[in-house]
RNA sequence: GCCUGCUUGGUGGAAUAGGUAGACACAACAGACUUAAAAUCUGUCGAUUUUAAUCGUGCUGGUUCAAGUCCAGUAGCAGGUACCA
């Protein structure tokens, strides 16, 4: 049997001395490949997601190493964050003892997988080096009027204890803590992302994938697009049909998307936080409770489509702008939204659902302005939301299609200085504070006198005090008297540190540039950055579809436009963008269980019957088999990887989870299947021991040079080797792992059962080279074992060259040609490759099968496929 | 509601460019070896009908000599997203 733990423990101790992952700086000619996972939060144990994760970037990283690419492949530690400081919190232990124990478990058991991190590259974001050059970032964007302090509304999460990106609140409730999210006005920390909202935008344009790239999955780019939400539309006032005193403004300005309709329109409605709502609360007391009634409500998602639309007649009319006869009411109402646009909008109920239920409630009136089609005289039912139709009772837009007159609406309301064309953007400023202690300090000063003052940049770093505790809730860093105060360095008065500190988004946003010399002085190293940037494989899972993937885009944009990457050539298709190409791996699934009360089971507890249905092996009770689902603690469905590994082997681990399905699609966990690939992986052994034996190679067999004659059997052999040489080639290229791994299997087939006595040793060691590099990537340990006992090298071997493809010796000479009768399969033949179509025809119909079928029927016509397939018609 | 995917045997999944559907596995069944078990090896394995054939890639149509693949419609599942003006 292959004894998995000596081979792999032996190949650790080698890759160490070797060095064997040295990151190796391209030449001229060669050509660089960054490959990067994304990195992990060190919670001390690694997971199948993780495994399967690295394992997809381990795979490619060494097959195109074998093909002589220069790789930049680098591991960390997204370090800062709440973990640590729940375990202070549990179990009394300091975040960074915590952190940096799990780090190193973490670390071994990653080297254990046998991956081709380089270890000198590591970088670890809760490092006092790495965040004290954040902190420079930070000052530059802050000096770059990228950072702006904003007292506002914030999603404040009460489990949790601090404020959320809109990112991070999921269906109207934490990410982490799964609790409704409620609304808090407190000062926080805003980068000013919007800026760059067209830019993310229009460059996913160029993130699609492209001739040899593979770029950025559809999906995710959808995602991207529907998050920055770009909308574009007219603003526009209404004014007060009579002033309103002490109030500054004279109308209600509006946003809208759909100019054409404002001749149907029969309200206007504010948010509750609108400032003339506001204005209006002070003096009347039923609009100041109407409004807190408004912000009572929870804005998760079954709250907000439960919740009836509502709103307060406020008394006050406003004059249609199109239409100076025409009065309309303001409403102050639940539904409308004081972060998105201006807080404002007119209702035309004729064409908007929500309008129409808000009319019908409050007996307002409805006026069609769109007719759906120009001669169609039917009651048209109503709301119509189309954009397609013709205007009516709309004065100068009647007659005009939809989109016509929505862009007369546009430019007459600015020839007549009634509105400006708009753009707008769904996305908003990323909220950067959190009152926790476990992450980088903003470096800001509050002064009495001077207000905000940032950290002289010679001042730096602001390091995280270590004398805490977390003996009370809230932020240990608000109650550390000596850290907290300090003089200001402006006008040397006492002042108070910035206790909060950053997201833990911000330091995922430029490792990657890190990565390409973790040791610089200075945050990003100019020269490495250009060496190994763009990261050309960047792989991960798709929860980061917009949080992470957006923040990183953006910094990457900022930092260069602040001019720390500025000789930087990203890449010719488009080089502000970080990630050439994205590569999100499914879940790991597994079989999860239920008992009758909806408990969920462990698998090791539960056996299956005969009958396919499952019991409880302690009490024979029926259980359910749920659909498998993905791993995870509650649904008591994890596999441990060390009990994987224990019991068979990393390289077992790394092919079986790589096997069976495509890497972008759910994974199955399942046992049996596990011992499949240990089977094979044991079957491979015994197929070394056994031409080992027959015929003990040496070194000098491997000549891996074209050979001036081959033997018609030598020929053969290798015919079979470049043939599936070339299909596994093919398909790591396409990132088809599950289809390589197949291949596979059926070249050891071959392989078994080819007599390999009858041909010259070298070519039998070439077809054997290429048995061993192709299974290479995915068991590493094993395909070098195999291969000193096979070509016991006086030196020890470390790499594999991948062998270029002899196309000349996989050329076929035949080929099966398909023949049919009226399109249905009835026989097959050999024909030669690129026999005439004369031939192909008469040996079609000399098939005893087709003439059966063609029998008595006249022959009409046919189709001839050049060496692929023959098509008689006959009737 | 809207957007994006997906739907192929008992299961995971194959199928360049429309051209032999089910590669490679898992499970199951049968056999060989063995005192026995394990391991290994061999065979069967979409459905219906007893050899031959017919049907078969969610469903209904269409284009084509030929459709899992292209088009239209429709159902189911999964994911994303929303009082977005």
């Amino acid at each position: 049997m292959y004894n998995f733990k000596k081979v792999e423990s032996e190949w650790h101790k080698i890759w160490q001395l070797a060095k064997t992952n040295k990151t190796l700086n391209p030449k001229n000619d060669e050509k660089k490949l960054y490959i990067l996972e994304m990195f992990p939060y060190p919670s001390g144990k690694l997971h199948m997601g993780h495994i399967r994760n690295y394992t997809i970037g381990d795979v490619l990283a060494r097959f195109k190493k074998a093909k002589g690419y220069k790789i930049l492949h680098p591991m960390g530690w997204d370090s800062f964050g709440m973990p640590a400081e729940n375990a202070a919190i549990k179990h009394g232990i300091h975040p960074k003892t915590w952190t940096n124990n799990n780090v190193q478990a973490m670390r071994e058991a990653l080297q254990t997988m046998g991956f081709t991190y380089d270890w000198d590259y590591e970088v670890a974001t809760h490092s006092e080096e790495y965040y004290s050059l954040e902190q420079q970032i930070f000052l530059d964007l802050y000096e770059n009027k990228l950072v702006y302090r904003k007292d506002a509304y914030v999603n404040w999460d009460p489990v949790e204890n601090t404020v959320l990106a809109n990112e991070q609140v999921i269906d109207g409730c934490g990410w982490r803590s799964g609790v409704p999210i409620v609304k808090k006005k407190i000062p926080h920390w805003c980068i000013k992302i919007t800026k760059y909202a067209e830019e993310l935008l229009k460059n996913l344009e160029d993130l699609k994938g492209k001739d040899e790239v593979p770029g950025w999955p559809e999906k995710v780019l959808t995602m991207q697009e529907m998050w920055i939400g770009k909308s574009s539309g007219l603003e526009i006032s209404f004014d007060f049909q009579e002033k309103i005193e002490d109030f500054a403004e004279n109308g209600i300005t509006v946003f809208t998307t759909r100019p054409e309709t404002l001749f149907g329109a029969s309200f206007c409605a504010i948010a509750p936080e609108h400032k003339f709502s506001t204005f209006l609360a002070q003096k009347n007391q039923k609009i100041s409770d109407f409004i807190k009634k408004c912000q009572e409500i929870p804005s998760t998602e079954c709250a907000i489509s439960t919740t009836e639309k509502i709103g307060f007649d406020t008394g006050i009319f406003v004059k249609n702008p199109f239409n100076k006869e025409q009065s309309i009411k303001v409403y102050i109402a639940n539904f409308v939204l004081m972060e998105y646009g201006v807080g404002a909008v007119f209702g035309c109920p004729a064409h908007d659902e929500r309008d129409f239920e808000f009319a019908t409630r409050y007996n307002l009136s409805i006026k069609s302005v769109i007719k759906p089609e120009s001669n169609s005289s039917q009651v048209d039912v109503l709301p119509y939301i189309e954009t397609v139709g013709i205007m009516i009772n709309s004065s100068f837009l009647d007659g005009l299609s939809v989109l016509e007159a929505r862009e007369k609406a546009i430019q007459t309301a600015e020839q007549q200085n009634l509105g400006v064309r708009k753009t707008i953007y769904r996305l908003r400023d990323w909220t950067v504070s959190r009152q926790r202690y476990w992450g980088c300090p903003i470096p800001m000063i509050h002064c009495k006198n001077c207000g905000i003052v940032p950290v002289p940049k010679k001042d730096l770093p602001v390091l995280l005090p270590e004398d805490v505790t977390f003996d009370q809730p809230g932020n240990p860093l608000d109650r550390h008297e000596k850290w907290k105060h300090v003089t200001c360095p402006k006008c040397g008065k006492p002042a108070q540190r910035e206790t909060d500190t950053l997201d833990t988004f911000f330091e995922s946003s430029w490792y990657f540039l890190r990565f390409c010399n973790p040791h610089s002085v200075k945050p990003i190293d100019k020269l490495a950055a250009q060496r190994w940037m763009p990261v050309d494989l960047y792989i991960g899972g798709i929860e980061h579809a917009v949080l992470h993937l957006l923040y990183a885009r953006f910094f990457s944009m900022a930092l260069r436009d602040m001019g720390y990457t500025e000789h930087i050539e990203y890449s010719k298709v488009n080089d502000r963008e970080p990630f050439r190409s994205l590569l999100t791996q499914g879940m790991v699934c597994h079989t999860s269980f239920q008992d009758s009360k909806g408990n969920w089971l462990f698998p090791d507890d539960v056996e299956k019957l005969p009958d396919g249905s499952y019991i409880l092996s302690k009490t024979k009770e029926k259980v359910t088999a749920v659909r498998a689902e993905k791993m995870s603690k509650s649904k008591n469905n994890v596999v441990d990887p060390e009990t994987t590994i224990e019991a068979y082997g990393v390289d077992s681990l790394r092919l079986f989870i790589m096997s069976d399905s495509p890497y972008d699609k759910d994974f199955q966990w399942s046992t049996e299947s596990l011992d499949g690939t240990w089977r094979y992986l044991n079957k491979m052994w015994r197929f070394c021991e056994n031409i080992q034996e027959k015929m003990n190679f040496s070194e000098k067999d491997l000549i891996i040079l074209p050979k001036k004659e081959i033997g018609e059997k030598e020929a053969e052999l290798l015919k079979i080797a470049h043939t599936y040489l070339s299909k596994i080639t093919n398909a790591l290229n396409q990132f088809s792992f599950h289809t390589a791994i197949a291949f596979h299997r059926e070249l050891t087939k071959a392989l078994e059962n080819y007599d390999f006595s009858q041909v010259i040793k070298d070519a039998a060691a070439e077809a054997i080279y290429i048995w061993l590099v192709t299974i290479f990537p995915f068991t590493p340990h094993f395909a070098l074992e195999a291969f000193e006992i096979l070509f016991k090298p006086k030196e020890i071997h470390i790499d594999f060259l991948w062998p270029e493809i002899r196309e000349d010796i996989i050329q076929k000479e035949s080929t099966t040609i398909a023949v049919q009768v009226c399109g249905k399969l009835r026989g097959t033949f050999s024909a030669p490759i690129g026999a005439d179509d004369a031939f192909l025809h008469e040996q079609s119909l000399a098939l005893p099968a087709v003439q059966k079928f063609i029998n008595g029927k006249q022959i009409k016509k046919v189709i001839i496929i050049k060496d692929k397939l023959v098509n008689v018609i006959a009737d």
